[in-house]
DNA sequence: GCCTGAAGTTTGTGCTGCAAACCTGTTTGC
DNA sequence: GCAAACAGGTTTGCAGCACAAACTTCAGGC
């Protein structure tokens, strides 16, 4: 026994760097597509793809896959839930600026 | 050649939760000892140390072992690195909040 | 002198972020 | 018209690291 796990504070799918980013961009938009959201957030083609299958098959996005002038054009928006987790997500970010002091004890 | 690199924009280090709990906290305090930190971020005792040696490798907290009562006590203070370097973490989460589009292009 | 507990540290491992290689369709040169 | 370059992504390989469990050491009880 004792204690296992700590507290799980923070989600890490969303705190991480590139994906903070990636929701804090699309949170001030309805849609953006691949290549905006590689403009806006610096991240390389590779890491935003792969960041994107995640952020979907947590389904914080959608992703919708066109052409566009002969083009491949992937479309991505926040889903509702995106939108609510990445407002707590930086709303929980807040309370800990203001010392979130959070012991365990009872 | 190419773009080979994301942008370094958020520090890893410090970014991480636990790190960045524990850097928060310490920047509201002089100092603080092992128990109090484990209670204040929720962390366990093996995360805990090995996030602080991590912190000390980095120079960014200064660790003090002493005996108190006869008893083991760390205590623990950031840097005058350390304290800017979490300023500055915090305010890269705000401009990065108010929409942070840093397009690569000039 | 042995057991319990407090205060840490070390170890093992599974996840996962990163960059490079690869893929697929479309222009552009010639 | 066909090969090379390019645009827009996806897949792969690996190295680093966060987490939890096991271990350590010393202090009192009993």
């Amino acid at each position: 026994m004792s204690a296992p796990s700590d507290g799980p504070i923070l989600d890490r799918l969303i705190h991480e760097p590139g994906r903070l980013a990636l929701m804090t961009v699309l949170s001030t938009v309805e849609s953006a597509d691949f290549v905006f959201l590689q403009r806006a957030t610096g991240l390389t083609k590779g890491n935003l793809s792969s960041h994107l299958t995640k952020l979907a098959e947590a389904e914080l996005v959608t992703i919708e896959k066109r052409f566009v002038h002969r083009k491949p054009n992937t479309n991505v928006a926040l889903t509702t839930t995106g939108r609510e987790r990445i407002a707590q997500h930086w709303e929980q970010l807040d309370s800990l600026r203001n010392f979130s002091a959070r012991p365990r004890s009872e």
